[in-house]
DNA sequence: TCATGTATGTTATAGCATAACAGTGCAAGC
DNA sequence: GCTTGCACTGTTATGCTATAACATACATGA
């Protein structure tokens, strides 16, 4: 992750989603993972939305489309997408968003933007060593992380100052 | 939080608790806040727990003592508890835990046992400055942050090593 | 072909969280 | 004192999030 995240810029969405279902494919067939038509379809979904779905609101989607109507459906491809690295959870707002980045820093900092909701992926390298750092005095062995930040995405920032330039 | 965190360590568990609930009356107090006895139980049942508690779990607690059964009840003290930097909710548990430094550091990581299901604060000054820094280059103004870890303690740690020496 | 394992689908239920409204009690101002 | 306003507590009701348990389908390889 070298470059500023597309998500708070303008872009050829239609490019980006089809170049990261491409590279997905491939990432998920060098794993010797299954991209079956269902989990393909989840990961089609949250490209598509291009911002952070609840399960239920993906579950809505497939079963419009004919795929099963229940949670498990969604859920279980939606873990898998994760596990594959293909999309990542986002605890805050209990919902999932596609990955950015695959095959690059698996483990992502978010930038939620409370205004908008939209959700950025931005590295997380520099915050992971130093928690790492923290933690190690307490020998604390870190396996996963979250960090996520909530707050004001450049247009929403803007848009608040402009609202209220005197505060 | 200048001192290793005491969840990892034993400790008088009494004193902690009790100074802490001092403390906690003096912050709410000095805030102009009314720290009402509901508040004040939930409190010493996070303090008593001495670990993450669910809010239903916290609501069952309230409601064999008299207060109300229902979930807003548990919610809207624990709200205030963490309005107040009394408490804390973390994401990854959907639970709740009593601040272990009321006043200091408000915006802690959290270092979560899998395997026993402890909860730690370490100091988050440094990944937060970190994670400002990922962020600042996105245009992207941080206004609270969510870090937390999965891992194991020091004494699962252990006991995993001895379980299982030659892995 | 048949056994095995993986994936999909269903039913049912558990767990987490909040909206909306009602009643209570305290405190400031008349 | 009274009443007006406000914060707090409590209730009903509901919605959202997530998983356990079981049934079915389908591919792969012995």
């Amino acid at each position: 992750m070298t470059e500023p995240d597309l998500a708070f810029s303008t872009h050829d969405h239609a490019h980006c989603s089809h170049d990261l279902l491409a590279r997905a494919e491939a990432v998920a067939e060098a794993q010797g993972a299954r991209f079956t038509p269902v989990r393909r379809r989840v990961l089609e979904i949250l490209l598509e939305a291009h911002r952070a779905m609840g399960a239920y609101e993906v579950l809505d989607r497939l079963a419009a489309e004919g795929y099963g109507k229940q949670p498990p459906v969604a859920y279980r491809a939606l873990e898998f997408l994760v596990e594959q690295g293909l999309a990542h959870r986002v605890r805050r707002l209990n919902a999932f968003a596609a990955c950015t980045h695959p095959g690059e820093d698996h483990a992502p900092a978010f930038l939620i933007c409370r205004a908008c909701g939209a959700v950025a992926e931005a590295p997380a390298l520099a915050p992971r060593a130093a928690l790492e750092a923290a933690a190690a005095p307490l020998g604390f062995v870190i396996e996963r992380c979250t960090i996520e930040a909530l707050g004001l995405c450049p247009t929403c920032s803007a848009a608040a100052t402009e609202a209220a330039p005197c505060t």
